[in-house]
DNA sequence: ACAAAAGTGTTTTATTTACACCCATGA
DNA sequence: TCATGGGTGTAAATAAAACACTTTTGT
């Protein structure tokens, strides 16, 4: 081994996938970069760690500069550490994927991104840097922890229907759904709370309002109850 | 933004946790450590990741100057960047987990250890660093895993008995499996090649050997299949 | 002949799937 | 009154769980 100075030498990004859903679309929120290297062309938003910051704190720094909000769901998904990733030194970085309620927030231009746009996942065929593999590798955990866990909710307003709900899970996961068989399986398991309201303003009869209900979750999660959809 | 040289003062290692698995006991290779901090505790194995090298190519580096083996499994689990981890400066740690053979190899002192030893997971309680929460979370990667992908064939000799298979099973999952189903789900799967050969030397009906078939495996995925037990 | 683990099917229960019509509202 | 999506139950099929005795070897 030789002298430790030696290594530190690395820099450590954290990228940030910010998930939003909106009717029938899974959109991911996305900046165009304003300088070398990949000036103009469309990457995750993300930035270099502090040296004295956490790195669930640096996330949480990006998505509150874009977005002005916090306190959302928020997971590592892994570490792209390839030595050609970026062409000014040996950037490493970690990559996060939140969930937000697309309708609740108007992104805003900041000092990462002059240009700042929700883009539909399925146009996206290209990004800068290695962002293009890091969105896919998010894109699959969320398929993956949607039918585990009871994050879905995040991406939708609090108030929602069950047909927002069935179709949120369709786009994700990708597959159609028996309405009367989701319905069933949702109302078994005793997460969500009617709210005896309904949608106004439709023409058609108005569906009953929903929210998720975070002390049932924890309740019936003791009674030995697993999500999964 | 400050200028970028402030950045590029942070370490990248890699720890890696290798299980092994013993005759019904699930096991971690181990490390004391030779040098200040946590002189003489035990620790994962673990090193620096060099300036142009792969972060997969630090974790092989690893776990083949431990083991003296290559071409394993290895997954990344996450990465910890605490800023207090590492008393000598900010130094963020990618964790992998690894799946070996234990009957494949001899571990052996190397530069990174003069003691090395193969530890039982459920007697661990305390590790240098944050060595610990590390380990932890490598073993719920790796239960959750165990599951959903054919890797358990990894910690078991290349032929192995269903009676092994299942005790796998059973030690990494924590659950007890009836013997019967165990055996119907696993032949229906045809994943596993049945060797027409038995063990030897047993004071007992001496059980079948089968190995796992990846072209078989390969196969069946292709035709729709999804290992699941 | 005894001990020890291998091997093997059927029945019951629970879960999942498939499927079609009436209802309430706005236009 | 028409178009639109909301809301509801049952039967069939599939998958999972429970369960006990015979076989083969070494000692």
């Amino acid at each position: 081994m030789t002298n430790s100075r030696e290594y530190f030498k690395s820099a450590i990004s954290v990228d940030n996938v910010i998930f939003g859903f909106d009717d029938g679309d899974l959109k991911v929120l996305l900046i165009k970069r304003g300088e070398e290297p990949f000036m103009g062309d469309w990457a995750l938003p993300g930035d270099l760690v502090l040296l004295e910051e956490e790195l669930e704190d640096a996330a949480n720094r990006i998505l509150f500069d874009l977005t002005a909000i916090s306190n959302v769901y928020l997971e590592q998904v892994g570490t792209f550490g390839g030595v050609k990733r970026h062409p000014k030194g040996r950037v490493i970085t970690v990559a996060y994927f939140s969930l937000v309620n697309k309708n609740k927030l108007s992104p805003k231009a900041s000092l990462f991104a002059k240009e700042i746009e929700w883009v539909s996942v399925k146009s996206i065929d290209y990004l800068a840097f290695d962002h293009f593999e890091i969105m896919n590798d998010c894109l699959a955990q969320l398929k993956q922890n949607l039918k585990l866990k009871p994050i879905g909710f995040e991406l939708l307003p609090e108030q929602f229907t069950l047909t927002e709900l069935q179709l949120l899970y369709e786009t994700v996961i990708g597959e159609s759904l028996d309405k009367r068989n989701f319905r069933k399986k949702i109302s078994k398991m005793g997460i969500i709370k009617d709210l005896n309201k309904y949608q106004t303003g439709v023409a058609h009869r108005p569906a009953r309002l929903f929210c998720f209900d975070e002390e049932m979750y924890r309740r019936a999660v003791d009674e030995g109850f697993t999500f999964e959809i």
